[in-house]
DNA sequence: TAATAAAACGAACGGTCGTGCTATTATCTC
DNA sequence: GAGATAATAGCACGACCGTTCGTTTTATTA
């Protein structure tokens, strides 16, 4: 008797191939129309595939732009969470915050940080995508509000400091460097909000310079 | 001879009278779905006259949408500006501050900061809106910049703080909270956001306590 | 009151949206 | 290679979009 090879999950690549290039290119024009102008017929077109085609994929706009947000939440564990994991305390902090500045400053969505975007966008939209998105950006606070209160569990940061405030501020400077930069064509504001973040982290912190 | 009544502008009230009511409603649609999802047939059926009588008032959709724009400006001015202009120094920084938070959190639209919405939605989408906006928000950085310098110069603020830092640095935390109070409907972010604020700026005064 | 102008209306246009069907093509299994 | 199945394409639909146009209603003025 024949041993059969690993007959599990031979089949089915060519369909999840096309859907991974949809994506890419999905999640890239959302950062600059948003979800709900990112169409499908345009996203069709860009790719050179047939509407139908591409719609078959997913079955309703609402599981596309779900997908959308999955593909981007991938991308923003890769770029900003993952590299900092090798570090700890303070230096956990300082490195979360830098990979965010890079990660929307560069390449890495052509629309700038593509929450940013949508998060304002379906703050008032009812449904699964609004729900995802709120639990995202939750757990990003939730991230960097823990990390905080690691660093000051290990007396690198001031007791007096609430982890959650610094973790709120932390979040509104990048989040507004990205809105000033998209808005103004000015990069400098990474710098400006690199600056204030640095520096607050400066003063919360035990070590003396 | 007949003396004529003053007839400079006695004539056309009707059509400005509905042409502001529009605007009232408009603005409050666009707060919350955003100046592209304000929709001329929606907006119509809400007010309760046809799609083409509203129409005529503006001539286009980018009419429409600029003077949606320059309605929620006067709007912004009125709560936010000039309530602030008895004080001085400091204090109206402080000032500048209280209002907008209460300009963001209160009535003023059903979707929160017209112009956090709007200037991200906006911010990839060439044309005179886009300009206008972004104009305005130039223009209310500046304030704050200009304000703090002042206050600076009142030798009320240290010297080595650079104003348009903080002025950047205000403007994040108040659109953060913006942000957060929209997205997980949870106004605390506001008290976050003031208290970092008066933290801050009680930092930077020379003022002890 | 009659003439005139402003304002609002109703119907229709071409276009694009998301979505459903059926047919065609590519890929894999026997 | 034949047959089955997954993937893609073609086409049409109803809904709604911004916009145009001719008409009707309303207000102003002579």
């Amino acid at each position: 008797m024949k041993m059969r090879p690993p007959k599990t999950k031979v089949k089915r690549t060519r369909g999840l191939k096309t859907r991974d290039s949809i994506l890419r290119t999905a999640v890239s024009i959302a950062s600059v129309e948003g979800l709900e102008g990112l169409t499908i017929g345009k996203l069709a077109t860009e790719l050179g595939i047939s509407k139908s085609g591409l719609f078959a994929h997913f079955g309703s706009k609402e599981e596309l732009q779900l997908a959308v947000v999955d593909t981007a939440r991938q991308l923003f564990i890769e770029r900003v969470i993952l590299p900092a994991q090798d570090e700890k305390g303070m230096k956990r902090l300082r490195i979360l915050y830098e990979n965010w500045i890079s990660y929307a400053d560069g390449k890495t969505f052509p629309g700038g940080c593509f929450f940013s975007a949508v998060s304002l966008e379906f703050d008032d939209r009812p449904g699964k995508v609004r729900d995802q998105v709120m639990l995202l950006m939750k757990s990003w606070l939730g991230k960097l509000e823990h990390t905080a209160r690691a660093a000051q569990e290990a007396n690198e940061m001031r007791k007096d400091v609430d982890p959650h405030q610094l973790a709120f501020e932390m979040h509104a400077l990048a989040t507004a460097a990205n809105w000033s930069s998209r808005l103004f064509k000015d990069k400098t504001a990474f710098r400006t909000a690199r600056n204030a973040v640095l520096q607050r982290l400066e003063q919360v912190s035990t070590k003396n310079s």
